[in-house]
Formats: structure tokens, C-alpha cells, sequence
DNA sequence: CGAAATATTGAAGTTATTCAACTGGAGTGG
DNA sequence: CCACTCCAGTTGAATAACTTCAATATTTCG
């Protein structure tokens, strides 16, 4: 059962801040080592995700912040067509559950795309360390203005054409693997095509052809969910032409 | 001297948070009287902005964020090619350069679109005050986390139909115009056909084309920039087809 | 292996963009 | 006070981009 060797995995990997991978990325970053130790005590689960699996609803009250450490998430609402609209891809070291801090519950759903770990955090219990730990209530600042940070660059999205919005999306994907130790150049899609047309507000026959042109460009090698990229400055030309300066700093999805 | 009778409006009403009109809205909220005088002894300068003029603009080092007091701002970059794209209007109550926290320097620029009046408050003092008050660190988190829900609905704009895209700016206007304790109905438009095509990601012809389309239609009526909301509830299907549940609560712009 | 889901590709149809002409109001100067 | 200019906005016609419908291929998985 490979559900059953993931929580093996899981609990290896999750058992404890101070082993895990994202450690950096996520709250215990710039924290003194018993600083880490109150922030893992804080943490009241570890959640186990299979593929397609729900985490929470819209609407349902907002009551802890979700870490990814595994694997990978889509967030969505449900229009009134019933149809789904992406507004996010997470990865390891993401924080869920921010925008339902304002509203007291949550304004989006979320699901697994594959096998991914979370570890939930109470928010009180977060601002009462972060009441004591000035760098950990900085570091939640950072957290949050880095997702509207993220979240401006998507609004972008929306004036450009069907090949720069999927450019954008690779790019981005790139870079947080990059960011995880990962290679820049070699992505496993956890989404489908239908996710990825739904996030980037495109058919899924566009997304479909898109990747088809960008490969017969040379740009990159497509073979289903397995992309590499081949030319990295050509989609970088391709996102924002006239290229600037700037080397490596694109978004989140 | 339309200016200069400005500032003085503007010292009258900005010379301290307890009169503020916005203070619900803003820091103050939820603070007792000598909180609020703390936080306004952190303010460190209030600024006037004439029409068109600049705050800050992209890369600039992040020094303090900027509530907007009176008028309207304008967020936006400019991409490769020396076009302009809208991030977001800012509205009397709301935060600016909260994005900026994360990169250190400022990711998008920002301009006045009339005579506006903006509070300035070194973030440090913000999260030295917010280390003892756990309410001001709470209503922090709870601004932030109301940015990232409003930049949420506006990422869900790229992928509707310009006529939803004109409707969606249009009802959170009206939303917020009422939150502020002025009319729904009746909006005047402080920015250009222009600037509303870059943040819609459209045309500005067809953003011209929408409105006479949605004025034939009976659910607005428009005169330049004067904009009157005939039907909202028609307005709101637009959005929102299979209206559901869910009276009123769209989003910024 | 076979069924179901996912992905690709083609052709027709829709929507929004672009280019271009025109309108109307604000401000300037004779 | 009117003519002139400039800018914002509107409208039309042709074009380009994306979507939809439909057929076919491929992968996944029980």
C-alpha cells in the first residue's frame, strides 16, 4: 500500500522541525534552536493527504494555518457555473490558509495533487509565540507580504497571451524547485492540463497546444507530465520581452 | 489655489488618528485611546500627492508603508515592452507597500490618480508597537490577510469575459464606496479608460465597448466618469451566474 | 488486458484586439 | 467670445487569439 509506506515516510520526515527539509523556507526560519522547539510544540498535527483529497472548503471556519512539507497542493473556488477556478499552486514550505485570517473562514478550497504532508499550526497559538519572538512575527510578515508578493505576479497573468501565462507558470515552477534544491531545468507537473487551463484562465486545449508549440520552438521537451526546459532565457524573453535585468526572481503559481 | 486649500483640508483631517474618518479601517481599529495615540506617534510624516504624482516606484528601497487617507492610488509596473499594468486601486483605509516587505524593495509603483493624502509608518515602529499590543499584531495580520483575499478575487479575473471583468470593478467600488459610508450607486471614476483596461487586463476600447454595452442594457448609467449602478442585482448575476447565496462582500480592485 | 481518464489535434465559431476615424469637453490664446 | 488644440472617450471594420465541439491518441490503473 503506498499509502500506507507515505506515513511511514511522513512521520520519518515530519517527526520533528528540526530535521525537516523546508525548515528554511518555513516558520523556524532565523529562530535560535529553542525557539524552533516551542514552534514545533505549537504544531497540533500532521495531516496525510492522498491524492484528490480535500483539505478544507470554502466556507468551513478558519481555524489553523496548514504548512506544506510534502508534495503539493491546488487551492480553487467554485463558480456559480460550477466550474472550478485554480488561484494557486503550493509547494513545501507554503503557507495555507492566509486569506481566511480576515474573513474567520475560508474563502477558497484546497486539495492534494498527489501524497503530500501538512503540519497544522492554531493561529492564536502562532501570535502568542510571535508575541515573544519578535523574529518569528517578522518572519510571519515576510510570510504573508511574500504571498501578496506572489499573488500581484498572478494578477499579472491576466493581460498577457496564452504562451507567456504558461511561460510565466514553468518559470515560476522552475524557480521554487531551484529554491528546494531541486533542478530548475527538470518538472514533474503534479497538475493536469484542466488544473493548470483553470489557474492560467485558458482552455485546456490551449494549455494543450501551447506546450505543443513551445516544444516545436525548441523551448522546451514535453512527454505527458514530464517537462524540461530547454532554453530558460528564451521563455524568460518570451514573459517579459526587452528582457531588463533581473536574473532569477519570478513568482509562486 | 485648489492645492494648497487641500492641504489645509488634509491637516485639518489627518492631524491625528482619533478624528480620522478611516480609523476603523486602518490601524487604530479595535485599539484603546492610548494605543491609538501610540500609533500615532509612530506616524512619521503624512504626505499630499497632487494628481498623477508618483509615491514610489519599483526597486526602491522599502522604508515604511503608506495608508491612504483621502483620495485614490494607483499600483501598477511596467513590463519589457514600456507598457503599464495595473495591480490595484487603493481606496481611503488601505495599506500600501505591504508587498514590498518580503523583496526589501518596492515590487510595483504607485501614483495618485486625484489629490490624495497618505499617512506614513515605519514598519519597524509598526512591529515594535505590535510586540506589545496583541491586539494591533492581530488586526496586522488580519490587513495583510485581507490583501491577499482581495488580490485572490482579482487573480479569478483572468479568466472570465470582459463583461464580468467591468462588473467585478464596478461592484467593488460600489462595496467599498458603502463601506465607507458612501452611496453604492453612484461612483465617480478617478482613473482613465486606460488605467482601467491595464488592471482588467483589456483593451481600453473595449472597456468603452463594455460600458455602452452594459448602459443599453440598463444595469448602469454612464456619463464619463460618472457612473451610476441602475441594477445591481443584475450586475451581480453577471459575476456570479447561478447567483447563489452570498448578499454582498466582492472585493478591492 | 480493458475501461476510464487524460492529453493531443483539427476545424469552426466567438470574443477581444488593433487600426482608424470621429466626437466632445477642457484649456489656451487671439 | 470664439476658434484651436489636445486629450479622453466612443464607435466601426478588419484581424488575430482563444474557445468550443469533435475526433483520435495515449496513459493510468483496477
Amino acid at each position: 500500500m503506498s499509502s500506507k509506506r507515505s506515513v511511514i515516510e511522513l512521520k520519518a520526515h515530519c517527526a520533528s522541525c528540526m530535521q525537516c527539509k523546508v525548515r528554511e523556507l518555513c516558520l523556524p526560519s532565523g529562530l535560535s534552536e529553542e525557539e524552533v522547539r516551542e514552534v514545533d510544540r505549537a504544531i497540533d498535527g500532521r495531516r496525510l493527504l492522498k491524492p484528490g483529497e480535500p483539505l478544507f472548503r470554502v466556507g468551513q471556519p478558519f481555524q489553523r494555518l496548514y504548512m506544506v512539507h510534502a508534495g503539493s497542493i491546488k487551492s480553487f473556488v467554485i463558480d456559480g457555473d460550477g466550474k472550478e477556478r485554480v488561484i494557486a499552486f503550493h509547494l513545501p514550505g507554503e503557507l495555507l490558509g492566509l486569506d481566511a485570517i480576515a474573513g474567520k473562514s475560508h474563502a477558497c478550497a484546497t486539495q492534494a495533487l498527489e501524497t503530500s504532508g501538512l503540519c497544522e499550526i492554531p493561529l492564536y497559538r502562532l501570535e502568542q509565540l510571535a508575541q515573544r519572538m519578535p523574529v518569528l512575527q517578522h518572519h510571519l510578515f515576510h510570510l504573508m507580504s511574500h504571498e501578496i508578493r506572489q499573488d500581484e505576479q498572478t494578477i499579472l497573468l491576466g493581460s498577457t497571451s496564452a504562451e507567456q501565462r504558461l511561460a510565466t507558470l514553468l518559470l515560476s515552477l522552475s524557480y521554487r524547485q531551484h529554491q528546494r534544491r531541486l533542478s530548475a531545468r527538470a518538472i514533474r507537473l503534479s497538475m493536469s492540463r484542466r488544473d493548470i487551463g483553470n489557474y492560467l484562465g485558458l482552455a485546456l486545449e490551449t494549455v494543450s497546444r501551447v506546450f505543443s508549440r513551445l516544444q516545436q520552438r525548441g523551448l522546451i521537451a514535453v512527454t505527458g507530465r514530464e517537462v524540461s526546459i530547454s532554453n530558460i532565457d528564451a521563455l524568460q524573453m518570451l514573459v517579459n520581452p526587452g528582457g531588463m535585468h533581473k536574473a532569477h526572481e519570478p513568482g509562486r503559481t
